[in-house]
DNA sequence: GCGTGATTACTCGGATACAAGATGTCCGAGTTTGAGCGG
DNA sequence: CCGCTCAAACTCGGACATCTTGTATCCGAGTAATCACGC
């Protein structure tokens, strides 16, 4: 089980954001050079935190990405789920009630873990 | 990030061996049949637990599988390391100092979830 | 009845097959800004 | 100087390509118990 190289991408990106004047649109292309990474992909991944609701883009000759959420308020687990997505750790289908205990522990496991995700900010550590 | 389907098998493996008499040895294909999955396919799961030391198997007739540690020990952690590894939730490579704030902050949410399922025994849903 | 060998019931592990997801790339389409040009 | 057009600077998103990993199957090898057989 491990997070996504896209998932560490896009936690670096909204620091980034965050430490930039939240004004200023940044260019994809300016964030490629910063993390040195193709454009294309960038913009993968962009979509998807403006879909969250964490990054607004506008189009255009001086477009670019901006945050699109007040920066004091994103936490890590906001934009890890953006990418990530919001399934559950474990599925059990072998339980025939649809009830398994195993896969409650597990959920509350995830609980556990996305409680602290989500009272940490991403402003918090810079 | 999910866990991967193995992780729950061994989970209610594990589950079944100790519920069953802890003398019986269980062939494979009576796990096979319990679970409705395929022995071979079953045996490299079971293989990763006898690794992590959680199982002991006998060859030959009369041969199978059985606990290798005190039931009551055994925790959902184990097995899930057992099967996942132990390599950590992110490891970022794009910090030059290779100490990266972000991948500590998640280090540290592992750790919470972690804590959380080494002290949830498999004994305890039973 | 007692060894000895063959058969049977198991686990072990390498090789292979297939599907899905992660990780990117390529390119055409849409959108806004601004510069250039003609009246 | 005004308005129109066109190019430039952007984002958007679908279609690929490739690699790794998960999910499984097949099969031959090793190992221990048991059965059969001959002495």
């Amino acid at each position: 089980m491990k997070y996504t190289k896209a998932t560490n991408y896009a936690l670096h990106i909204i620091a980034y954001l965050i430490s930039s004047k939240s004004q200023e649109k940044s260019s994809i292309y300016t964030l490629a050079e910063q993390f040195k990474l193709s454009p294309t992909y960038l913009s993968k991944i962009l979509t998807q935190l403006t879909k969250a609701g964490l990054v607004s883009s506008t189009p255009g000759a001086k477009g670019g990405y901006q945050l699109a959420a007040p920066k004091e308020t994103i936490s890590f687990l906001d934009v890890i789920q953006a990418v990530e997505g919001r399934a559950p750790l474990l599925v059990c289908d072998m339980s025939v009630n649809h009830n398994c205990v195993i896969q409650q522990v597990i959920t509350n496991a995830e609980k556990e873990m996305n409680n602290f995700l989500a009272e940490k900010k991403i402003i918090d550590i810079l």
